[in-house]
DNA sequence: CCGATCGTTGTTGCG
DNA sequence: GCGCAACAACGATCG
């Protein structure tokens, strides 16, 4: 009746809403709280700094919350599948319990994982807990197809009901019983420092956004105590530029599970219970519902953070500019408002979405004409909050080449940023060696006439560079490359062998449809 | 099968 | 300062 246990920590890194967790304290004599460190992510991602940091924050949080509850965290070092079957039998494991995770690598590597506990006789059980909803089940209702509209979305999500109610932590109560046994002190399981991950703390910046789970309830407490704000929430009506976040911010703590979606979520209900608020997509609920909506596409969606064999995204004969690309990566484009934002993004590790959508639009459709898997593996690097299923679905909308298809609708590298900041004082946060251009020049400092430049104490073409594009002359003829990819496409898809299943797809329908019948007057 | 509608977040210039 | 149309014109979904 009673187990030795491994709760698997992955992302879901917090206590509060974790099923799995829970699950592993029932019965339970033994509990062992693992994070493995493994070695496949930093060999097939480049991981910035922050990121790092991020996640050593995260795992310090952790470790000090279960050491309240006498346990522990153990950081294991190398591959699950190797690591895993020697903890089985060090430890006598009988139950293996995690959170379930729908990207691709994990889905693979949590198969192979199954099977090695199987061999050693070990219970697994897996919970959802990351997202929302069972994905699967929205893949279900829709035919056996991810959703590509948000509205379409929104219709399946009415069959679901609402998300489920988030479980309480475990408390001291729950612990009775169980033990973390204190193992070999040889043994290397602490938290792991930024040395040891390759990186040299020298180049630290401050920390902005300090990882870890009760970061991430302090943050979340802060922004509900504001139910005005909460209730008048729009996302387009958030500023990309403000000096500070316009947005809550919380999204790095989603990405690793600092935050369960489904806290914020029903925290959010709360806060809108008898008020005016605003709605979907706009609304803070409408946030969590796109982070689901990307999710449950890269779920759906064979090569989903590829151009290649991925179906639902338009094929573009991008250019291949590895100068053009390191001028955006580094800051250096020329244009203030871009290198602004790529500033911010490498310093801080987050920046605001619209931020990312002028950045993005600027690297792809709109100036540079450059593939959105190389700013993907930029955002990878950079961004706290990359998230494999955001980051790849957002590019692709922001490329135009999958979920939103007005290309002709390109953003300003100069007119955007001024909507919501006219004086350039987030250029002069940000890019301080034009701080003293007047505000006349800040997004257009090549334009100042040379004694302006001088007296502002920069130099373009020597202190900062001419912009590396004309953004009215190639934003026009980069929409017509757009309308050629796209006329390329149009009638491929329509012969598609792909949907040659057309033939079969009336009878599933008909059958999806009996199905869907039959759970409704269940 | 087809046409209409709509789509979280464009820009510019006019009145 | 704001609302609006023109710009050139897309696909997914729905009836």
């Amino acid at each position: 009746m009673t187990h030795n246990c491994i709760h698997w920590f992955r992302k879901g890194l917090r206590l509060h809403d974790n099923p799995a967790l829970t699950a592993a304290l029932r019965d339970c004599k033994q509990l062992y709280p693992v994070f493995i460190l493994d070695p496949w992510f930093p060999n097939n991602t480049k991981i910035g700094i922050n990121r790092w940091r991020f996640l050593i924050g995260a795992l310090k949080d952790l470790d000090c919350s279960l050491r309240k509850l006498n346990s522990r965290l153990f950081v294991v070092r190398g591959k699950p599948d190797e690591v895993l079957p020697e903890l089985f039998r060090k430890w006598k494991i009988t139950r293996l319990t995690f959170e379930v995770d729908t990207e691709p690598y994990s889905l693979q590597r949590d198969m192979e994982v199954l099977k090695l506990a199987g061999d050693h006789g070990v219970e697994v059980i897996q919970k959802i807990s990351h997202t929302l909803y069972n994905l699967e089940r929205i893949i279900d209702e829709n035919n056996q197809k991810a959703p590509l509209t948000y509205v379409r979305f929104q219709t399946v999500l009415k069959s679901m009901g609402l998300p489920k109610r988030p479980v309480p932590s475990p408390s001291l109560e729950n612990m009775k019983g169980v033990i973390t046994p204190c193992t070999d002190k040889h043994e290397n399981y602490g938290i792991p420092t930024l040395e040891e991950l390759g990186q040299d703390p020298e180049l630290a910046i401050p920390e902005v956004f300090p990882g870890g789970e009760q970061e991430a309830l302090k943050r979340l407490d802060k922004y509900m105590d504001k139910p005005g704000w909460v209730c008048s929430f729009e996302k387009p009506q958030t500023s990309p530029n403000a000096l500070t976040p316009s947005t809550t911010v919380l999204s790095p703590y989603v990405r690793f599970g600092c935050l369960s979606a489904r806290t914020f979520w029903w925290r959010l209900s709360d806060v809108y219970q008898g008020k005016k608020h605003s709605q979907p997509p706009v609304s803070l609920h409408g946030q969590l519902l796109w982070r689901e909506f990307f999710y449950t596409a890269a779920l759906g969606v064979p090569n989903f953070n590829k151009m290649e064999g991925n179906p639902v995204c338009v094929q573009v004969d991008w250019d291949d500019k590895p100068d053009h690309l390191a001028a955006w990566r580094e800051a250096r484009t020329g244009f203030p408002f871009i290198d602004a934002i790529m500033t911010q993004l490498r310093q801080e590790g987050w920046i605001h979405h619209l931020a990312r959508h002028a950045v993005a639009c600027f690297l792809t459709r709109g100036d540079l004409w450059i593939s959105w898997e190389e700013g993907q593996k930029v955002f990878e690097e950079l961004l706290l909050d990359a998230d494999w299923a955001l980051n790849a679905g957002n590019w692709q909308w922001l490329s135009a080449s999958a979920f939103f298809h007005q290309y002709f609708r390109v953003y300003s590298p100069v007119a955007f940023g001024k909507k919501t900041d006219k004086h350039g004082d987030y250029i002069k946060k940000y890019l301080p060696l034009l701080k003293k251009f007047p505000d006349q020049y800040i997004y257009e400092p090549w334009k100042a006439p040379r004694s302006i430049q001088e007296r502002a104490g920069c130099i373009v073409g020597k202190d900062y560079p001419r912009p590396i594009v004309e953004h009215e002359i190639i934003s026009k003829k980069n929409i017509q490359r757009m309308k050629a990819a796209y006329a390329k496409r149009s009638p491929q898809t329509a012969e598609s062998p792909s949907k040659g299943k057309g033939v079969k797809r009336k009878r599933e329908s008909i059958k999806d449809m009996l199905t869907k019948k039959k759970k409704k007057s269940d």
